[in-house]
DNA sequence: GTCTATATTGCGATAGAC
DNA sequence: GTCTATCGCAATATAGAC
């Protein structure tokens, strides 16, 4: 078996999944039809029903799906706490292209719809998603702390400030399909922009 | 004819928009039936056919009619920049209160939910919650950087900073029924945190 | 194809205001 | 009594899971 399983959809699963997630993200669980799915992907019912049992067994294979895209790239345990302003500034670039994603948005669109009908599987989205990178996060700021370097009575807080902070009002105009997601250069502005701001918000000394 | 409409003895539109506003809440638009409607308000299908047209109706009344319970909180003009301190906590706690309040969690999650279906809706949403509030803060902060309380650049991108501090991973949690509504105690430490971080992080002056 | 759920409507009955 | 809102229920029609 090669290693690589990558860019064509070789095999039909793939490409209903695929399509399952445009519509589920884009209508929501209880709106999206099996047909509207068959549309997209061509072929028929019988193989979404022989491959994922019905149409929940769908949706929860296309959220397992995204939910590992979407946060994949947190590579929280690399954080080092060397130079807190580096840091600070590649983890917020890392957390602010996540929540940008469409595997994130389209994640964050179900999760909040269908909190009632699957809250196992919200619990775990947050769980691995903001509550670990928030939680990472204040262990690194801890270390900076121990140090000297920052002053403060209360990591955990600040670090959900900095989570926040990155997450933006522009995550929530993406999420409400009110402006497209940002360039780099944008997202850089607005990651920049908060670093400076939390910076001289903890920082012990005084110098910029 | 009567002048007014007293006709609402069993104040019977107030009572089916309660019980529509929580199942529409709570389950989205699609996965909404009349019937659980009215197993909720009691009475007969043929009033909200009647007071409403049809369920799309009823959908966008409860949606006006919590907006405007939601929002209406939002004082924002009466902000004044005099002590920054006291004004941005203030700001601070209203907004926090808002975020929290059920109907503006409600609102928040169809927003999220039906952003495709009821595009007008919820950009009307976001310009009057959060882009307002955003908007109208950074009027105050550029005040303050005129006067030369704080140095800045760009008093819409803090002020959006600030406003995402306060919405917090507490509002994505009650939003995704991980936890209940914080306590006035908790929001409070959540705002004064929020404040003296910015404060700190934006003052001109090192003066605490 | 089968069968259930559900939006929408039709219509007669009822209760309270005048 | 009339008028009007509401109720209760049956019927229709269509969508959609399986």
């Amino acid at each position: 078996m090669p290693a690589a399983k990558t860019a064509r959809p070789s095999g039909r699963r793939e490409a209903l999944l695929q399509a399952a997630a445009e519509v589920f993200f884009e209508q929501g669980y209880a709106a999206t039809s099996i047909d509207a799915i068959i549309e997209r992907a061509g072929g028929s019912k019988r193989t979404i029903y022989n491959e994922f049992g019905n149409k929940e067994g769908l949706f929860l294979a296309i959220v397992a799906a995204n939910v590992e895209e979407a946060l994949s790239p947190l590579a929280i345990e690399e954080i080092d706490g060397q130079d807190l302003r580096k840091t600070l500034t590649a983890f917020g670039q890392q957390l602010m292209t996540i929540y940008m994603s469409p595997a994130l948005i389209g994640i964050y669109r179900v999760a909040v719809t269908e909190a009632n009908r699957f809250p196992k599987l919200v619990k775990s989205f947050y769980e691995q998603g903001p509550g670990r990178a928030t939680a990472r996060l204040a262990e690194v700021l801890d270390g900076a702390r121990r140090r000297g370097d920052i002053r403060t009575d209360d990591c955990l807080r600040i670090a959900g400030h900095f989570v926040s902070m990155i997450r933006d009002n522009l995550h929530l105009q993406v999420v409400l399909g009110l402006r497209p997601p940002p360039s780099k250069k944008e997202m850089q502005a607005a990651v920049t922009s908060a670093v400076e701001l939390f910076l001289n918000g903890v920082r012990s000394s005084q110098d910029k």
